[in-house]
RNA sequence: GGACCCAUAGCUCAACGGCAGAGCACCUCGUUUACAUCGAGGGGGUUAGAGGUUCAAAUCCUCUUGGGUCCACCA
């Protein structure tokens, strides 16, 4: 042993040698235990950052399981991220001169799959250089064909259970992406504008004669009003309801209406609606039957249905001209400043237009009520449980979920439009004919899912097989088979994931994943924080404050990040993070290899000697050392099971630094020869089962001392509960 | 407007109803069977404030103040 431990000795080896002796594989026991975890698939198109690292305290789980004799699976996979990804591949292209334009869509998925293909080798040797106990025989791709044909499976089954539906409606568009999103995808920032005050005259030839004023920030959107609504229970407008008025500029009646869903406190309480450019108006224009008229299009220009002035012009042009044309017919009563929260792309940060468009929706009240009751009941536990809370919240409040996209990069959405039957049907195979009509005049639709449509039925998805789902489909048919993957795993045992997510994706799994398999897609869900930077601030290229967490591995050793993320850290909370922490740690694994070292000193003086008759007698020193082990062992059992990672930790930590080390050896120094030989036969011992203990944190530098200690063979021949 | 979280040593954080702790930083000393990525010792706290429950409160409850995060259809 070198006095000083050198990671990159062991690492690779150790993990090559895990790999080799396929220590990680699961297989079907009926003997044991499951434990099962499925990864959240990183997605496939770029490195690793410090968040996926956090997974960790997946690998401590996974390998604590282990090591108490359970079978274990973590099954590892990988995420075509569809928009995101083809975001990332659109800038490559730009950095070439070229954009999305320029490629055929069959050109362009095939150019997106050889990147992707690329870089999720990459990103799956990241996962091994952080030591995880992944079964890489069992990994997933989202676009692998069976799980393409699950996901089209499951939307046929909520498109039959009316759980899927096509509408119109107005959905959250950005037009410099080229798609719509959902709700999630849409981030809300403060935005400083102005509101403006227009005149809306009875008699267009003489505004003196009054008329009604509304209040708005878009004013170019005007050229799509189809009313003007009120407050049911408004005084000032009360003998106006029923009555009309001119639009200005386009010259159209406008009858003035009542919804309760109008604020009589803001601007004038009179507002005007704008059905196809705005959700609420929408809403409005449902309950009162307006017609939509669509005034801006998917590239954000003004439509042929404006003015002809204004066909053409961008949102903002036709904002100035629209302003500038109310000037002139002296209807611009007033403008204010103003501050509101503008939707913006979650991506590029452009501003998002409403606009009405066909997209295919999920239902999410019946599934968000079953999902609901899971976690009340507790057949789903949290930790920590101050999400639980955050958990009902969203599944009370979630609007039904917009899966369509308008991209290339992801599973087309199986449903296709009868032009027969004027209705849309949905075949997970290519159809020949409409089952209906059994014509073939029918027109599939371009859209892809959401990726997260795809990923919330992960847990069941990657852990059955085709033949499964279909069971699933039809449960009448009846096959007997023995006991699967599936069977025996699922419900998996516990989903670890950032809890920035919980929305996206955890609360989608429950839902989906019960609605499939009538069954909880996991039993525990455990939420980690955020990785910040030291200062608590967001990691961020901008900044320059970013961590890579491979330079992590590079410089201290993967055990030490592994510590560093979990050591003196609250579970559900964001970490501060900084290069310090790593440091601590590595001098601490430093220390953990001495302290072997100098065991293993010991142990060659003691057998050279080996007339020396060994006595077992009980040395006080001894009985202190059985006894503070045996409490130390106790209260780590109980840290691990209840998922407190990070005190046991400690506890490990403080319990072999300053008490095995700094007491126990110490005062070993002063023993007599006889009772030092007694001592060390159980020190060792000791020292061994921390080893285990430690094992499922620091995986690489425990499994190197034992494979020094024992020679040949792995840390996992010893198990948990005979330490 | 709604919800959630946080406030503990100079800094970053533990302690989850039972003697306020660790790492880093600071000060003093120390090469002895491993480790200077080390050891021995030291200074530093009215646990944001007020009230309550309790034999006992950093911890549970209420309020106040100051931060952070997420959400919402104020046009």
């Amino acid at each position: 042993m070198e006095p000083k431990y050198q990671p990159h000795l062991y690492e690779e080896k150790i993990y090559q040698f895990w790999e080799k002796n396929k220590l990680f594989e699961a297989k079907v026991d009926q003997k044991k235990k499951p434990f099962s975890i499925i990864l959240p698939p990183p997605n496939a198109n770029a490195d690793l950052h410090l968040g996926h690292a956090m997974y960790v305290y997946e690998d401590i789980m996974i390998r604590f399981h282990k090591l108490l004799g359970d079978e274990v699976l973590w099954l590892p996979g990988a995420d075509h991220a569809g928009f995101e990804t083809q975001y990332v591949f659109e800038k490559h292209l730009k950095k070439q001169g070229k954009s999305r334009f320029d490629f055929d869509d069959e050109t362009l998925y095939q150019m997106i799959w050889d990147f992707v293909q690329n870089n999720r080798k990459n990103m799956e040797n990241q996962l091994r250089k952080l030591g995880f106990a992944l079964d890489w025989s069992k990994k997933k791709f989202t676009l692998d064909e069976d799980i393409v044909q699950i996901v089209k499976q499951t939307f046929k089954k909520l498109f039959d259970e009316g759980l899927a539906y096509c509408d119109k409606a107005i959905v959250n568009y950005c037009v410099n992406c080229g798609t719509s999103f959902s709700d999630l995808e849409v981030v809300y920032q403060e935005k400083k504008g102005k509101l403006w005050y227009i005149l809306y005259p009875f008699d267009r030839m003489h505004p003196e004669k009054g008329g009604i004023t509304v209040a708005t920030t878009r004013p170019e959107t005007m050229l799509g009003d189809m009313a003007v609504a009120v407050h049911p229970k408004d005084k000032r407008y009360k003998n106006l309801i029923g009555k009309a008025v001119n639009l200005p500029i386009v010259n159209r009646g406008l009858k003035i209406i009542v919804d309760e869903v109008v604020d009589p406190k803001f601007g004038t309480g009179a507002v005007k609606v704008t059905p196809a450019h705005d959700s609420t108006d929408w809403e409005i224009a449902k309950r009162h039957n307006l017609e939509l008229r669509q005034v801006i299009d998917t590239d954000g220009r003004m439509t042929i249905l404006t003015p002809q002035e204004f066909q053409g012009k961008k949102v903002l042009e036709a904002r100035e001209l629209v302003l500038q044309k109310l000037k002139e017919l002296g209807l611009l009563v007033k403008e204010e400043k103003h501050t509101h929260r503008v939707g913006t792309c979650y991506k590029c940060g452009c501003v998002i237009e409403p606009l009405p468009m066909e997209n295919w929706f999920i239902k999410t009240k019946p599934l968000a009520k079953k999902a609901k009751e899971l976690i009340v009941r507790e057949k789903i536990k949290i930790y920590p449980k101050k999400f639980k809370k955050i958990l009902l919240w969203w599944l009370d409040h979630f609007h039904d979920w917009n899966i369509s996209r308008q991209i290339v990069w992801g599973i087309k959405i199986p449903a296709h439009y009868c032009n027969i039957c004027k209705k849309w049907f949905v075949s997970s195979e290519s159809p020949k004919k409409c089952p209906s009509c059994q014509e073939n005049n029918f027109l599939s639709t371009n859209n892809t899912f959401d990726t997260w449509f795809s990923s919330a039925q992960w847990p069941f998805a990657t852990l059955m097989t085709q033949k499964e789902n279909s069971k699933f489909q039809s449960p009448n048919s009846k096959e007997e088979s023995k006991k699967t993957l599936f069977d025996y795993f699922y419900p998996t045992t516990v989903m670890e994931t950032g809890y920035d997510i919980l929305p996206w994706w955890v609360a989608r799994m429950i839902m989906i994943g019960y609605f499939v398999t009538k069954k909880p897609p996991f039993l525990n869900i455990v939420l980690h924080g955020l990785v910040r930077d030291k200062k608590g601030q967001k990691m961020s290229k901008s900044k320059g404050n970013v961590i890579n967490p491979m330079e992590m591995i590079e410089k201290y050793g993967a055990d030490a990040l592994r510590l560093a993320l979990v050591y003196e850290t609250t579970l559900g909370a964001d970490i501060n993070f900084a290069e310090e922490r790593v440091i601590g740690m590595r001098n601490f694994i430093n220390k953990l290899w001495n302290i072997g070292r100098f065991i293993y000193l010991n142990k060659k003086l003691k057998t050279q000697d080996s007339k020396v008759k060994i006595e077992l007698k009980k040395i006080p020193l001894l009985v202190k050392l059985e006894k503070d082990f045996k409490e130390t062992k106790r209260k780590y059992l109980r840290l691990m099971k209840s998922y407190r990672f990070s005190p046991a930790l400690v506890l490990l930590h403080n319990f072999l630094w300053h008490r095995l080390a700094d007491f126990y050896i110490e005062e070993s120094k002063k023993l007599e020869e006889n009772d030092k030989i007694n001592f060390f036969i159980r020190l060792e011992e000791v020292y061994l089962n921390c080893l285990v203990m430690l094992h499922p944190y620091a995986p690489f530098v425990t499994e190197a001392i034992w494979q020094v200690f024992k020679k040949e063979g792995s840390i996992y021949e010893k198990n948990l509960i005979s330490v």
